[in-house]
DNA sequence: TCCGAGTTCTTGAAGGTTCAATAAATACTA
DNA sequence: TAGTATTTATTGAACCTTCAAGAACTCGGA
């Protein structure tokens, strides 16, 4: 194959460049708006909200990290901060002694319903007032296959 | 406006989680594989790559760091610590008293040569080997949409 | 059963980013 | 043109994430 195959044409650098603008650009915003309303970042919001959605309230550290996209060690300084604020508690998990299990208190709930609404509005904002609903269904369909690859 | 409004439906949240998964996971890939070539980080490499094709090979510090999606002070700690490495120069803009002015060197150049093939290759495998033509324009073209509004 | 390999989580240190304060220059306005 | 506001950039401290090491546990084969 020839060397030039391996770089990015006009169109792709394009595309590649408005992607990883949206990539650099978009944590930052949902931050400053968290920060402003509830004193938490994105992802300190998304364990938050991870823990609501699920049984019992309740995770392994290993599966909450996934599925927030953070490293377990992210994930496990964080706990403590959002421990230390009252927001989530954790304990042995009974059935493997290698795990801990996360789960949310009150006062994480109620942190939650703090940030939420301005979160909400400004993902709205941002992303769904722009896109029609076949546009909203095509980037979802898109990144979905990219994620894949990623995550791979 | 009903309350409901505001939430978001089940399309709009699968959308958003997968371009979430995309914006959180994406730099960390992109980070890991600039540190093992060229021992940079993405935001790194994206100052020096922007430097490379400005006129001159030289931008004023707060234009580069607009066109790098980073804080003017993010901006200012990496160049220092790129100047150490004799990566970039940096120095008064002639014109404006208030400007600095940064530069790529030979050191610079070399570094991104060395950092951009398997970066680009990275780059290919994640995004546009699984996209078809049509798809890259139309992720392009979403992305250019939701970036003006980020930025606004 | 015992031992080695693998899994899960935490921790401290190193490295990077944000925030607030500051300095220095230019632009505006009365 | 003097004084004030704005723009541009840097800095140090606080904060957050990554990295590497280690502790505690489970699993699987000899």
């Amino acid at each position: 194959m020839s060397e030039a195959a391996h770089w990015l044409d006009d169109a792709e650098m394009e595309s590649w460049l408005a992607l990883i603008g949206v990539v650099m650009r978009l944590p930052s915003a949902l931050d400053g708006q968290l920060r402003g309303d509830a004193d938490l970042n994105y992802f300190e919001y998304v364990v938050l909200a991870a823990l609501e959605h699920a049984e019992e309230q309740t995770m392994r550290m290993s599966d909450l990290a996934f599925v927030c996209h953070g490293s377990l060690s992210r994930l496990s300084h964080v706990a403590r901060r959002l421990e230390g604020e009252g927001l989530i508690e954790r304990y042995a998990c009974p059935s493997d002694g290698r795990s801990t299990l996360a789960t949310l208190t009150d006062g994480g709930r109620e942190r939650l319903a703090t940030a939420a609404p301005g979160h909400v509005k400004l993902v709205r904002q941002l992303i769904f007032d722009e896109l029609d609903r076949e546009e909203m269904r095509e980037l979802g369909a898109l990144s979905k296959r990219l994620l894949a690859r990623i995550q791979a």
